[in-house]
DNA sequence: GTCATAGTTCGATGATAGTCGAACCAATTG
DNA sequence: CAATTGGTTCGACTATCATCGAACTATGAC
């Protein structure tokens, strides 16, 4: 069983259009979340965000998807998994997730 | 004959999906956009960018969306007709604009 | 237990974006 | 023509966001 992760995701219901729009218009977070569309991927695995970037430059990119309710960030063993949270945004924007992937 | 604004607009190519995206994530924009999906409408016409908004705050929301490629501005006499991109930015991001109205 | 790994959080700094008054400009009205 | 209307542009200020080093935490490896 995967232990729930101790940050904060917003609810399917919570999310927020005006976040996720935002959340997406950074190229490194779409490049990421068209990394993510594949499947999930531990965080340390994802070249989207720039090999040379810092730490906290990606803990705080990941943070912003999250927080948007974008993916859902998971602790395993000592990495972090990081899943697109696909049927959510399909329930509450439906189309929305697969224009911006399809662009 | 409507004559060509001075206003610099993007060409269908050359609009961004992040820009859009960014352009989209805010609330008074948004608005914007869902009014102009009902039809061209004179900028003094808009309410959606606030009623008591200052001109010059009002200008600028729409020149990001006029800059990020989302809206085409008109001199119409003295007034300045905006119009939605929609076959611009359908042909070039299929089904975006429709995920995001409908939302 | 010790060490390396993977990541968060904090705080400072720099960059970018929004707000608004004031001056300006072009087209219509009278 | 002058006055009004509708809007742009500029500059100053504020607020928000991104970047990154440093300190800290927790897990897994040895």
């Amino acid at each position: 069983m995967t232990e729930p992760s101790p940050l904060p995701h917003p609810e399917r219901d919570a999310i927020e259009l005006t976040a996720v729009l935002f959340a997406l218009s950074d190229e490194a977070r779409l490049a990421l979340v068209r990394q993510l569309s594949n499947g999930p991927l531990d965080m340390v695995d994802c070249l989207a965000l720039g090999v040379n970037t810092p730490k906290s430059s990606r803990s705080h990119q990941v943070k912003v998807l999250r927080e948007a309710g974008v993916i859902i960030s998971e602790l395993r063993g000592r990495r972090r998994q990081l899943t697109l949270r696909r049927s959510d945004l399909d329930s509450r924007f439906p189309g929305l997730l697969e224009a911006v992937l399809g662009a």
